[in-house]
RNA sequence: GUGGGUAUAGCUUAGCUGGUUAAAGCGCCAGUUUGUGGCACUGGAGACCGUCGGUUCGAAUCCGUCUACCCACCCCA
């Protein structure tokens, strides 16, 4: 095709067809995180580079290569979101949200941009549905963060997705076991992948999550997070898993459960399908209880999660996920003639006004064509309206799925005088009809 | 950024080792039926065979380039 207009590498539309389902996915989410008490935060597509560099971390790859950056016509640098906690976050502090009663439960859907090779779950503008719960230090905030997760996964039909929790730690302890992983791997250096010996000094944390079947190998004696744990941290996740366990949430404890942001602090934990190809994380997220202050707020310990909604949708496509059907029009008025057009375009217009979904030709097409069209797009009814029925104010609405017709009584100058306060009395009728009809 | 696969009508595809008007199904439009869709039949529109270049008398078909899509690495939701 010779079209100019084709969509940006990495971008996808949604389709009318599809849409329904995008809003369904929303409104459950969205739902279920009232419940649990979060309010909707929206915050700008576009954020001063600094944020993101700040809070998510320069030397993470996320910033380093994956962030779509440029300067504005003031020269200030700017970068469209590559994922949703640093804004709500800036927000937060910016208005001192957090001045009122904490935690501050917030949750959004956004799209997010990232500069990486496409592939399957994988696009440069994707879509997040996430939640910040900010100014909550307890364990008991974890467990229901990944509560409110499993949730909306359980809530959309989801099935077979494992849960896999980790502690990375605090900052302190968590330098403890960094060191203690390098000189194990050090020693073992010549036994690594060539990533991994990158990795090695990047972060060797991520060794541990390599696939390569040599690393495994190395990695199976090597020491785990979960040792170095201060007393706090520990305790901390202790009481998370006992919080889960009574909650009766299964989940596996994956020490390689190792998040790319900086600011993820003790509790992470993923959601993870095995039926999506290699980008199986659903939904992940974790603790960062030092983020407000890095940005420059109060201390405020807090967490939340991220879930990835063209990923979410592809689990379901691949599961049958039931979707509620969208809403079909009720009624299509297929007129003959001027002047049954002029009076279908008022019909429909009245109908509007009472709630129903109406909707009338607009290509002056034949009345074949016109029960073809109202057919294909799923009409519940249609309504012939020609000189017969203009003269004898009866017209027969017919049940596009049974085909049944039954004939509907215009009062007295309804069609003639279609603002006369009659009209009400037609759409009683219709109305009865309708409902009748229906079934 | 690295590797592998793919590219023919709106969609799904056929087109064998190069041979002249590029084919089918579905979909779309119209007719058979100036008053009722789904079925059937008939007809029609719709493709410079992803791009640029090369080999050849001749390229959708062979070779190279670029681009896009798909998949994996990497990274993450």
């Amino acid at each position: 095709m010779d079209l100019q207009a084709v969509a940006v590498k990495g971008t996808q539309d949604v389709l009318p067809a599809n849409a329904h389902k995008w809003q369904y996915i929303e409104k459950t989410a969205a739902d279920a995180a009232a419940r649990f008490g979060f309010r909707e935060i929206r915050t700008p597509v576009f954020e001063k580079t600094e944020l993101f560099e700040r809070s998510v971390g320069d030397t993470t790859d996320v910033v380093q290569k994956e962030m779509y950056t440029f300067n504005d016509k003031g020269g200030r640098s700017i970068t469209l979101r590559p994922e949703g906690t640093a804004g709500a976050m800036r927000s937060v502090l910016e208005h001192g949200l957090f001045n009122d009663a904490l935690p501050v439960k917030a949750f959004y859907t956004t799209s997010c941009y990232r500069y990486e090779k496409p592939q399957a779950g994988r696009l440069r503008e994707f879509h997040q549905f996430g939640v910040e719960c900010i100014g909550a230090p307890s364990p008991v905030a974890d467990a229901e963060i990944i509560l409110l997760g499993n949730a909306i996964l359980t809530e959309l039909g989801i099935k077979d997705i494992s849960l896999q929790i980790n502690s990375i730690g605090c900052p302190t302890c968590r330098a403890a076991y960094k060191n203690a992983l390098k000189s194990y791997f050090e020693d073992r250096k010549d036994e690594l992948c060539d990533t991994c010996k990158d990795r090695l000094e990047r972060n060797p944390m991520r060794i541990l999550d390599c696939k390569s079947p040599v690393c495994q190998a190395v990695c199976k004696d090597a020491p785990v997070i979960l040792d170095y744990l201060c007393d706090e941290c520990s305790a901390h996740f202790e009481t998370v898993k006992t919080l889960l366990d009574t909650a009766g949430l299964s989940y596996t404890v994956n020490p390689g459960i190792v998040r790319g942001l900086d600011y993820y602090t003790k509790t992470v934990f993923e959601f993870i399908s095995s039926q999506i190809g290699a980008q199986g994380t659903v939904c992940g997220g974790g603790r960062y209880d030092g983020l407000a202050k890095e940005l420059g707020g109060p201390d405020l310990p807090s967490l939340g999660f991220a879930m990835g909604l063209e990923r979410i949708l592809m689990v379901m496509e691949n599961q049958n996920c039931p979707f509620p059907d969208p809403e079909p029009v009720d009624l299509y008025i297929a007129p003959m003639g001027d002047a049954a057009q002029a009076q279908a375009v008022l019909l429909c217009n009245t109908l509007r006004q009472e709630g129903f979904k109406a909707i009338t030709d607009l290509n002056n097409r034949g009345l074949k064509a016109q029960m073809k069209y109202a057919g294909k797009i799923g009409a519940k009814f249609s309504l012939v309206l020609g000189d017969n029925e203009l003269n004898e104010k009866i017209a027969r609405l017919k049940n596009m799925k049974t085909g049944e017709q039954r004939e509907v009584v215009f009062p007295d100058g309804v069609i003639t005088a279609i603002y006369d306060e009659n009209i009400q009395n037609t759409f009683q009728n219709l109305n009865e009809s309708l409902e009748k009809f229906n079934g």
